[in-house]
DNA sequence: GTCTATACAAAGATAGAC
DNA sequence: GTCTATCTTTGTATAGAC
């Protein structure tokens, strides 16, 4: 994909925002911190965006697409692309938690929104309500490996609820907190051994 | 404990701030809304609070106590006072999310304050570190009964860890999920049956 | 596409009267 | 203990020049 002048502008714009929405989430980010961030001033960012709203907007989309690559890069771990290849959960949540543990602004930016959409003023209520609904089902979509009589619907829902509290806890103490060993410790209770053994 | 007027007065603003705290988060809260949630005038609340950093110390400090009032009851579901009794972990759990389902405003208020505490700039950034580091040894000094060879340690992580995530699911739609329902779901995951059947 | 200038509201906080 | 009045800074947003 070939990268226009103005694209890569809102992109700056949109990794600027998620930095900043991290830090202190929608209420605490303001658009003079962004204009400096990227070298305007504040109208010339509105010239962007719009208003506040449509910077929320910009920085999801592109949020959206770069959730999409990880995706990807989860079930290009598995070593597995054919659809219809039985997969290892486990596997592919620790390759997520990899992946994760790369980009701590996007957990940081996922983790406050995340918290603040509980309430239904927050601009991204609908965001995250639509994302609870869908999460689990998504990945229920694919064929599984486990081991007889697992509750697959709701080990995949304690896991995403765990991920989601692991990365807040690892977030609170980056240097001290290793994500990667926390899931592991994580996983050992959620995907107890022997049972788990040879679905690892 | 007898309390007198100005305890409160005191008691009102840190419930209109817990409450502002779970809708907004410590940068979408302001004098403003707490003093006309109180009837007074901002320079009134100020009289109190001194400035906005004490009226989160005041708040925490509440919150802190309420918290206690709640490991008690979650003590008294086990129906065991005893110091040295033996404690059923699964039940102890449920006992706090029981607890707490009745609480969504200091469940809101805690969770977003959680996530902003990700940021070292946040008032509570020192707050919910510590808390991190204390919440599981703390509750591995009571006595738990669990399976041969259970890691205790990592079990009561995970537990909390999912309890957060769980917790924020349950706010994003409250209407439409029951925080028990959620639990008990998540309990049979970390708590496999057979292993745990004699120790729920 | 980006700026200066500006409008207007609301934030945190203080002085000082009652 | 609570108010009015006020200060200063910062917020979102617009108009209009270049």
């Amino acid at each position: 994909m070939a990268q226009s002048g103005e694209n890569n502008q809102i992109e700056r714009i949109a990794q600027a925002t998620a930095h900043a929405l991290g830090r202190r989430g929608y209420y605490g980010t303001t658009l003079q911190q962004i204009a400096d961030a990227v070298g305007l001033t504040k109208p010339g960012l509105l010239h962007y965006v719009g208003n506040k709203q449509g910077l929320m907007q910009l920085t999801l989309e592109w949020y959206d697409s770069s959730v999409k690559v990880s995706i990807v890069l989860a079930q290009y771990r598995t070593r597995e692309q054919d659809p219809h290849a039985i997969y290892s959960m486990p596997s592919a949540l620790r390759g997520i938690v990899q992946f994760n543990a790369l980009r701590p602004d996007h957990v940081r930016m996922f983790s406050i929104l995340n918290a603040e959409a509980i309430s239904a003023e927050s601009p991204f209520h609908e965001y995250f309500q639509n994302r609870d609904r869908t999460l689990v089902r998504d990945f229920l979509n694919y064929r599984w490996k486990a081991p007889e009589g697992t509750d697959l619907a709701a080990v995949l829902s304690t896991a995403f609820n765990a991920m989601d509290g692991v990365q807040i806890r690892w977030l609170h103490d980056p240097r001290h907190t290793d994500l990667n060993a926390l899931w592991r410790q994580t996983e050992r209770t959620i995907f107890p051994l022997p049972q788990w053994e040879p679905y690892m």
